[in-house]
DNA sequence: GTCTATACCCCGATAGAC
DNA sequence: GTCTATCGGGGTATAGAC
């Protein structure tokens, strides 16, 4: 226990509590007196509980988003006009991926995930956002080239509904990790659903509201 | 402001504030302070806040439930096997048709709802998931065999995913409403999007964890 | 730079006056 | 049936010791 492992100790600390109990039913000397520090700790360390929040969410999301980027940009250098099934794969592959390597050192992050990006909550809406606005710039034209025959206000409903079993994907992830058996047959299913819900028939019909995120 | 409508004044302000800012960050105080009642009130007429989320939740449920049911019995009434896409109208069109009734009296119940049901804390979610068994100890069957050739597991899993995508849009649902044409091309863009996602080809893999819900 | 003691405020719940 | 007063607990933030 060195003299700085403090503040990785109430990261730890506050991503496995978020994740069981949500941010808002988590106290801060919930997570001081689990991680055994002194309760002002968070906010010398961070700030204060929001700014808290935040250093748990970058720490997870950055190693994601690097592996998503990194796969996507794999699959550009084979082909310049992928295959739905090959784009939800280059979705969905680096997260469960990641997540699966992740689970060693941050068990509780999947969950810790899951819950905030499917939080509605405004400030928390806002701050999660812009991570997916990146992944929809870089994927939305190469699955709108792979779809002509779907309006961009469809593709984007089901887009934005694929998120959301991802993001439960997260929310639900098992306690113990995935074995590479597991995380592997889960890429396939999610990939094989997301594919088959992409390429339904287009709805007849006029554009309903648009919902958010 | 009649001598009774302090519990019904509760209710609404309650289904507001716990669809705005979750359960755990809305206080007691919020709601009787906006309610324009008294701190009191909320254990003289529930008992605690706990009881106070099954109260609203059980208002928004109940006629839900009830048109969940109805829906389906007519079905059964045609046919005894019927199709994916029968099934997976007959799974939609209850509950988005029934919540933008609501949308009058309650504008606030969509939300609030898919607030609840997507919370995974153990005692909300314990509260919760009664509801939904039944849903599928009804749809369960019918599925099966309109889908013999997914194994029970994957069928789980996907129906799974099915209803993370309803829970998702209850927690995004318009804040003004929905006009009965939105509503409609909802349906129809919800039900094509699940019959094609329950019928795509089974995953040739071994199983995966069974997540919960 | 790092951590602690503590101030101050708001929370949920209750007892008892009206 | 409704309100006021208040309790015990626990939240965040700060001033200052090491």
């Amino acid at each position: 226990m060195a003299t700085e492992s403090t503040r990785a100790d109430i990261l730890d600390t506050a991503e496995r509590l978020f994740s069981q109990q949500g941010f808002a039913a988590t106290s801060v000397r919930d997570i001081t007196t689990a991680a055994g520090v002194n309760v002002a700790a968070v906010n010398y360390h961070f700030g204060g509980k929001e700014d808290l929040l935040r250093g748990v969410t970058d720490r997870v999301v950055e190693p994601l988003n690097e592996r998503r980027f990194m796969l996507l940009d794999a699959l550009l250098n084979v082909s310049e006009a992928p295959t739905v099934a090959q784009l939800a794969e280059a979705f969905v592959r680096p997260d469960i991926e990641a997540l699966q390597r992740l689970s060693d050192r941050a068990p509780h992050a999947a969950r810790f995930l899951g819950r905030i990006y499917s939080d509605q909550t405004p400030w928390i809406r806002d701050m999660t956002r812009a991570q997916f606005i990146e992944v929809g710039r870089r994927f939305g034209p190469l699955l709108a080239a792979a779809l002509p025959e779907l309006s961009t206000s469809e593709l984007e409903w089901r887009v934005e509904q694929m998120v959301a079993v991802v993001v439960h994907t997260f929310a639900t992830w098992p306690e113990g990790g995935m074995s590479d058996q597991e995380a592997s047959s889960l890429i396939h299913r999610l990939t094989g659903m997301f594919a088959a819900a992409l390429q339904a028939s287009p709805t007849k019909e006029v554009e309903p509201n648009t919902n958010s995120r």
